[in-house]
DNA sequence: CTAGCACGGCGTCAAGCCTG
DNA sequence: CAGGCTTGACGCCGTGCTAG
């Protein structure tokens, strides 16, 4: 097994191990709603994906390892027997909603953060953008855009725009109208992510590219202003280059994500694991202190 | 010092799930 | 049902440790 394989080996059977181990804490007794809840969660997708109860694939694992070392792996296979298990956050979210004390995962909270709390407060904004300047920009449902100055007091110089495209917009084709100055003279303007649409070098058509805010260091992503318009197969190869851009932009952000989650699902499990063990010591205890209750010794 | 190993993180792909 | 979201799997890379 090379070192690779052995990594993505322990990666794979991280979560099963776990689970085992805290099935095997499951008594009847002692509920663990973490693996009532995976099971149940099993169970609804073996009617309908054939997904194998945990005990199967306890037992394919236990296969997949011996067949692993012998150099024989078809992850396809793998790959079906593992996959789709409940999200860590659903796990998680249930947990916490039967064993009080146990954190929940926030649903969204990528746009919150930075987020002046007074900001939320003076519209219904659908999002609120920071410009280089420090400004804020909420958009508003409808179409409108709000700027305002964070003051030391509140929140200063309200602006309002609207997007020209506010009403029936094609799908799109958002022409952003306000943008700030950088230091290297282009315009930008903020998008989720902590990134920047920053106006390219002027050519036949004005294109956008998408920017760390702190380094002038494209990534690559060169946005059509308007692609409503595009005809020529080169603008439309630029367009399916700029979605293929995109959407491996949201699930580079989608997978970071999802890490985080589930390093802070294993740790919630691993402290679930210590106080079950705690209680699990407790009760036999207990039990043996019962037992020379009940039959004393005759001397 | 260096090769080898273990480990963690990241980007990407693919497939299932969810939702409007 | 289409499109977005979620997550397992895989390959790659960087880092720290250790034996030779």
């Amino acid at each position: 097994m090379n070192k690779c394989g052995r990594k993505k080996y322990i990666k794979t059977n991280l979560r099963q191990m776990t689970m085992e181990t805290i099935e095997s804490q499951q008594d009847g007794s002692v509920s663990d709603s973490v693996a009532e809840s995976e099971s149940a969660h099993m169970q609804t997708q073996t009617g309908q994906n054939s997904v194998p109860t945990l005990a199967q694939v306890a037992t394919i694992a236990e296969k997949d390892e011996s067949a692993e070392s012998e150099g024989v792996i078809d992850s396809h296979k793998r790959r079906e027997i593992l996959s789709r298990r409940p999200s860590y956050r659903k796990i998680l979210n249930e947990l916490s909603s039967d064993v009080p004390g146990v954190p929940k995962i926030e649903e969204e909270k990528s746009e919150e953060e930075g987020t002046p709390p007074n900001i939320a407060t003076m519209a219904v904004p659908t999002s609120i953008y920071q410009t280089s300047t420090g400004q804020y920009i909420a958009i508003a449902q409808g179409g409108t855009i709000q700027i305002s100055n964070p003051g030391s007091d509140g929140v200063q110089g309200l602006q309002a725009l609207t997007m020209t495209n506010s009403g029936a917009p094609p799908p799109g084709a958002t022409i952003v109208q306000y943008a700030a100055q950088s230091a290297d003279g282009t315009q930008q303007f903020f998008v989720p992510g902590s990134q920047v649409v920053v106006q390219a070098a002027t050519g036949d058509m004005p294109t956008y590219q998408i920017r760390a805010p702190t380094t002038a260091l494209p990534q690559g992503v060169v946005m059509a202003a308007s692609p409503g318009s595009l005809h020529s197969p080169q603008q439309l190869a630029e367009e399916a280059t700029r979605k293929r851009e995109l959407r491996l932009m949201k699930n580079r952000e989608a997978a970071k994500e999802c890490r985080r989650r589930k390093k802070e699902y294993v740790k919630c499990l691993e402290s679930r694991v210590a106080v079950l063990e705690v209680q699990n010591k407790k009760l036999i205890e207990e039990l043996e202190t019962l037992k020379d209750i009940c039959s004393p010794k005759t001397d």
